[in-house]
DNA sequence: CGTTAAGTTGAAGTGAATCAAGTACCGTGG
DNA sequence: CCACGGTACTTGATTCACTTCAACTTAACG
């Protein structure tokens, strides 16, 4: 058993009808392609229609949580969702931020271990939930969409890898921020002042990405900004020089 | 590109008959059931003898590592296999030594990118291996498999958490090593002179599991062996002292 | 029996957590 | 409009656990 931080409230969802179902899902036109959604044949989609279900929270609401036994998968459909992983001294460690298309509870489903994290909605979310024993057997029955299960499953598997790395290779934590940053502006666009990135986490949350204290994010960015690598202007971050940060990350 | 540390030698393999895979597919009596190997119907294991390839290896070399494009999974048969990840300035983190009945290299197998680890033998292997495209599509007949797989996949991505939790907790030293030594013997079979596990890594290579350096794990291990929590004779690790080394981890 | 790898121990230097105190920012309600 | 409470952010001082370096011992192995 986890100790209970003072953590937002349980989830409350509001169902929607299922035929909703069917069309939010195929509106998902900024899920990267091959996807489990865009993965489905139209067939396959209603049939996946009529045994999940469509439901939405708030802002602060835990879709699941460390401590219970699986239940459900989740596709997230619109809004943020921070999965992170619990220690018994309360401390949390953030393992991603999950965007829209992204699959939430896999681990879990497969092996009936009780969830591996713990996911809470940063803004409000849209989501679609499914038994995970029915999950597996609509998998069972649609082999392609099992294959982009294992692919998006192998994603989250790498970045937990890739935080991984981040952690234990004894950096030093300027060079841990550094990779962060440059995790998180990696798949950002670039405009004339830099690489801009909308950074939805608290100084104390970002600590908790990297395994360090708030106020030691508060000194490093301040740093950054001071030898002005990055820009921090409310929640949009700006990398004004790139090569210095990777210099930072020790690449 | 990782900087190459001086690794062990790139693999020999020595192939054998095709005829072969089937029996010592079926010999792994050590493997815990629900596995892969396990859950094969034998229609399904001797089709399977019939694209995947059987072969062995000495310790120390590396059936696959991070620089490479995925070509193949792998099912350890008999032996041990060290998976670990590697940094730019040469640090590696251990991930976990797999044991027989584990298949490797599955994250890559299905997101076709590098290889996410480096897997070393530690001792003689032998293993099967197959093209991850074959394998992909020996899956896709065979959904029961698939399952396997996928549960298989869901042990490793736990694993890869637990360690993220050792790691990322900003415990002390100390606390990392008695996890580390929990986890260990957590599958271990009790004697009456306390919880017995071989351990087959050097003191460096336990460093590397929790991020640490040599000498602290030497010091640290001295330390609790002074205060009679735990025992290492050679490889043989004796855990005398449960509650107490249970109480240096913090938990 | 010589050579290399692994383990041991001590001393020194430092990076970062912690503690503490104060500032900026937000929405709420008087 | 401003006082209010709560949250997040900022900054400095202190302290200490751990890494690093160096020298040495022990074990492994052909």
């Amino acid at each position: 058993m986890y100790v209970e931080s003072q953590r937002g409230p349980k989830m409350t969802t509001y169902l929607f009808p299922k035929e909703d179902i069917v069309n939010r899902t195929m509106e998902l036109g900024n899920v990267r392609s091959g996807s489990f959604c865009k993965s489905l044949s139209p067939e396959a989609l209603s049939e996946f229609g009529a045994i999940a279900s469509h439901s939405s929270c708030n802002a602060g609401s835990e879709l699941y949580s460390e401590e219970e036994i699986p239940a459900k998968v989740f596709i997230l459909l619109q809004g943020q969702v921070k999965v992170s992983i619990g220690a018994r001294n309360g401390r949390r460690l953030i393992l991603r931020v999950a965007k829209p298309g992204e699959i939430l509870g896999l681990s879990s489903a497969f092996s009936g271990n009780f969830y591996e994290e713990t996911a809470q909605a940063i803004s409000p979310c849209n989501f679609i939930s499914i038994r995970c024993a029915e999950f597996a057997r609509f998998l069972v029955r649609h082999p392609t969409a099992f294959q982009a299960v294992m692919r998006e499953f192998g994603v989250q598997y790498e970045q937990a890898c890739a935080r991984l790395r981040v952690m234990g290779m004894a950096l030093t934590v300027p060079a841990k921020l550094a990779r962060l940053l440059l995790e998180w502006t990696a798949s950002a666009q670039e405009t004339e002042y830099g690489i801009r990135v909308h950074v939805s986490l608290t100084h104390g949350e970002i600590g908790e990405c990297i395994g360090t204290c708030r106020e030691s994010v508060t000194r490093i960015l301040g740093d950054m900004q001071r030898r002005q690598i990055v820009n921090l202007r409310g929640s949009i971050l700006t990398v004004t020089n790139r090569s210095a940060l990777e210099d930072c990350a020790g690449i």
